[in-house]
DNA sequence: GCCGTTTTCGGCCCGACTGTTTTCAGTCG
């Protein structure tokens, strides 16, 4: 089947006419339905050519007959008239005027409408000439709002990287236990979820007085400005220019303001609409039969179990596949941060790494590991100092006299080998054949029509001395989309030639994402979890892929370096 | 626009905070 629009990009059409539906002042829940419906869309493994001819679209909760209409149509056309005619009504850059906080919907139409500001410069401008005060609903204060909003949207538009925002979140929630009148602290928000990017940073307190811990909270160090401060919750804006949110509540309802703001928004409409099914309203204070008797709950298992459902790791509420799972009692036990027990793909000072063999060696002993594979490039990646076959047999024989001299970990000879434009290797088979595995990855040329890359991709995990692919979809979180290429079809050569899939743990890729790992764990494809560490401090960024290894849902048994040297050794012949 | 073992029509989560109001609309999470 051929299409015309990958599903990403109908997925985007789709949000985009929610917001423009917004916009033009439709019924908030028809806008609601395209927002839902594009990210059940994208919740679905699936390739958009599967489900059309499967049949399949309309069956996707969310998703009725009008968007399977507008959906089928965009696959196949490319075009859809509902849309352009939308979107002839405003300009595009009215988008970025929504990305000013405190700017909503009604807000950018009315500027638009009367008084023509379809552009943050326009905008700043009117600001300044006091102009905004002519209209309905505006004044002076939010003027200044406005104009620090634009301020802050120029300078901070993006997410940021999971570990940056936990590394501004973890002073705060020190501050927040040490305080008088704290009795419990927790993180919440996409933080407390694992994802790979976070916006604004959520914490709940429960205490019996709030005032002074909301203080606390609003004078801490890193905190740059205040957005807002009321009686029971603040928000504020760190130095690191993200926004920080309190929410103090008293200690029954603790559990239950963790829970609605730990989300998703998806996994706590579900989960409400649990709730009725079981006679109660659920909100962030508690349970409430029909009479409004409160029903409390000790802890968030607590909560779950009076649903009738098992308790879900935070990790695992995106709103997919969870609830249904927990209501089975078939909720994976996620892999955990202590269960890797070796790790590959590492590089030294011998190509583009900043530590040498030996001291990349220790510092993964320190951490536990029963062996490590070195993986320095191959020497078509110049850029990085690759290894010719000449080098690369000189490490081989460091990594035997390491081996001999030390017995507190076992380093494993590989290579990062790069995948040239036609998909054949850097190295030839015999090279690679004394290695003890072998990574295959894409360095250059990313810019390749998809049947291209995929026969590329195909061909070098049909090589009998590749092991695996590295960081398989080439992103780079917030600077460079995924090559493309036809996962499906790659995926059926890693399923038939027996090899497994990475989930680099790299922050700046996280590749695989987790979305799309259920797919492969179903096939039977063994993943495996590398750092792509080029410093000794690298190796610790396991732990961002053990996070995307939660996240998708997958146990120990599903990754490959969770076994013991002796079981792992075994795997690798295989 | 979507959804339904109380419904095919009438619901669709809802509370805190802010600013501009003089009782409430808009935004946010």
């Amino acid at each position: 089947m051929d299409l015309k629009l990958e599903k990403k990009e109908i997925v985007n059409i789709l949000e985009e006419i929610g917001t423009l539906l917004e916009l033009s002042g439709e019924n908030p829940f028809k806008t609601r339905a395209y927002s839902a419906g594009a990210r059940a869309l994208e919740a679905r493994t699936e390739s958009l050519a599967e489900l059309i001819e499967s049949e399949e679209l309309e069956e996707i909760k969310g998703i009725g007959k009008a968007l399977k209409e507008k959906i089928e149509t965009l696959a196949t056309t490319g075009e859809l008239e509902y849309y352009s005619n939308l979107r002839a009504q405003f300009p595009s850059t009215l988008f970025d005027l929504l990305k000013v906080p405190n700017l909503g919907p009604k807000k950018v139409k009315a500027l638009y409408s009367k008084l023509e500001i379809d552009s943050l410069e326009k905008l700043e401008a009117a600001c300044k000439e006091g102009k905004l005060e002519e209209l309905d609903g505006f004044g002076k204060k939010t003027e200044e709002k406005i104009l620090d909003g634009i301020e802050h949207v120029r300078k901070f538009s993006e997410r940021v990287l999971y570990p940056v925002a936990e590394e501004a979140a973890v002073p705060l929630l020190e501050l927040l236990k040490k305080q008088r009148g704290t009795i419990r602290v927790s993180l919440c928000g996409s933080l407390r979820r694992k994802r790979e990017t976070v916006k604004d940073i959520d914490i709940v307190v429960s205490s019996k007085k709030p005032e002074p811990i909301l203080k606390a909270f609003v004078e801490h160090d890193s905190v740059t400005s205040v957005s807002g401060h009321g009686e029971t919750k603040a928000s504020v804006v760190l130095e690191n220019g993200m926004n920080a949110d309190l929410r103090v509540v008293s200690d029954e309802e603790f559990p239950f303001a963790v829970h609605y703001f730990t989300g998703s928004k998806d996994h706590n409409t579900q989960m409400r609409a649990r709730a009725k099914e079981y006679g109660l309203k659920m909100n962030e204070y508690g349970y409430f039969k029909e009479d409004d008797t409160r029903i409390g709950c000790k802890d968030e298992a607590e909560i779950f179990s009076k649903l009738e459902l098992k308790e879900i790791p935070p990790e695992l509420r995106e709103g997919r596949h969870e609830i249904e799972w927990a209501e089975k009692d078939e909720l994976p036990e996620l892999i955990d941060y202590d269960d890797l027990k070796g790790t590959l793909h590492c590089h030294t000072t011998a190509s583009d790494g900043k530590a040498s063999l030996e001291e990349m060696a220790e510092a993964a002993a320190e951490l536990g590991y029963e062996y490590f594979g070195i993986g320095d490039h191959s020497k078509a990646a110049f850029y990085a100092n690759g290894l010719d076959e000449k080098r690369l047999a000189k490490q081989i024989e460091e990594i035997d006299a390491f081996n001999k001299k030390h017995k507190e970990i076992r380093l494993l000879k590989g290579s990062e080998v790069d995948i040239l434009k036609d998909g054949s290797l850097d190295f030839a088979e015999e090279v690679l054949s004394d290695l003890d595995y072998a990574v295959a990855s894409v360095h250059s040329i990313f810019n390749l029509d998809s049947e291209t890359m995929t026969k590329r991709l195909i061909k070098a995990i049909e090589s009998p001395g590749i092991t695996f692919l590295g960081h398989m979809t080439g992103r780079l979180l917030q600077q460079r989309d995924e090559y493309v290429f036809n996962m499906s079809k790659v995926l059926d050569a890693t399923e038939k030639n027996g090899k497994w899939i990475e989930i680099n743990a790299n922050p700046h890729r996280l590749d695989l994402d987790w979305r799309t790992c259920l797919e492969i764990r179903d096939r039977g494809i063994l993943f495996i979890i590398n750092p792509d560490a080029h410093n000794t401090q690298g190796i610790s960024d396991n732990r961002y892929g053990i996070n995307v290894a939660r996240k998708a849902g997958l146990t120990k048994e599903h990754v490959a370096n969770t076994r013991s040297l002796k079981e792992f050794l075994s795997l690798l012949k295989k």
